[in-house]
DNA sequence: GCTTTGATTTAGACTTATTCTAAATCTTGA
DNA sequence: TCAAGATTTAGAATAAGTCTAAATCAAAGC
């Protein structure tokens, strides 16, 4: 038997955010979309790919690339890179941090200060799309460990 | 013919930050750093590699991550992440961003307002080591052309 | 409704960055 | 002088990500 996806709902802010970046709206980018909303642990592609087999049997992984690009490209989701450590992604867009624990490579989001000021001006002529903060150390559960 | 090389400067800040770390000074670990000091534009492992070579032609990539890796670890040199690109190599550990152009893949170094406060306030058990801000975006020429 | 056109998905081959391994060499301390 | 441990090396191995060509799909035009 043979599997079909529709995409389920044409309208909404996915969609809206796809079409501005002139993508179309698919089951896939939906499904990686819903993927990464359902549990936000930061996962590497070949963590969503993962999970997005459980119920999408037949998506490969070079769609989840493409997925992924289209979704960063249109501003719903964005890269965290630590280290020399797979690529992340993480669908919370509001303004924070990611902490990197060296021991255990997990990646954990940091509440910014309120009212935080723009702490880099920039000279003319860059053109910003994205900004990161990322904060390498120890976790608490890893500096807990004796050694 | 055989070449034979010997720590230069046994003393010096170099091997202070070494040493501190548990690390020796090794003719390969200082031309490595020199390497890094002599072009500060960010290069990858492997443009290390080639530059490192020039003078120094049986040094190995694998001695050249274990060099990059032991001037991280104590402090020398951090790296620099962005996207999915190769990680890359910055000498200067003074306080400032890496904007990384997406168009030419080129980094550059940018200056932190005066006082900068601190913005991310970390919860208890956190222990840090490096905080990294990454800017993505356009750089000036790759935004000046046309298209 | 039927066709064209371009976008998207797919499997799998491929590339590139990085890590690992085991042997050789070097350094330090006893 | 020797033993122990650190470092370097070449090359094999792995992992992450990219590319390719064919198949499928969807929107637009007829």
């Amino acid at each position: 038997m043979e599997t079909r996806h529709k995409v389920v709902h044409a309208d909404g802010p996915l969609n809206e955010a796809l079409a501005h970046s002139g993508l179309r709206l698919t089951p896939q980018r939906q499904h990686v979309h819903s993927v990464l909303l359902g549990k936000l642990d930061h996962p590497t592609a070949d963590q969503v790919f993962m999970r997005a087999k459980q119920t999408m049997p037949e998506i490969s992984m070079a769609t989840v690339y493409n997925c992924l690009d289209a979704l960063v490209q249109c501003g719903l989701v964005r890269q965290v890179n630590h280290d020399r450590a797979a690529t992340r992604y993480c669908p919370n867009m509001q303004d924070h941090a990611h902490f990197y624990c060296a021991e255990c490579g997990e990646v954990f989001d940091i509440e910014p200060a309120r009212s935080r000021p723009v702490a880099f001006p920039l000279p003319a002529g860059f053109k910003v799309t994205t900004i990161e903060t990322s904060i390498r150390g120890v976790c608490p559960d890893c500096s807990g460990q004796k050694k």
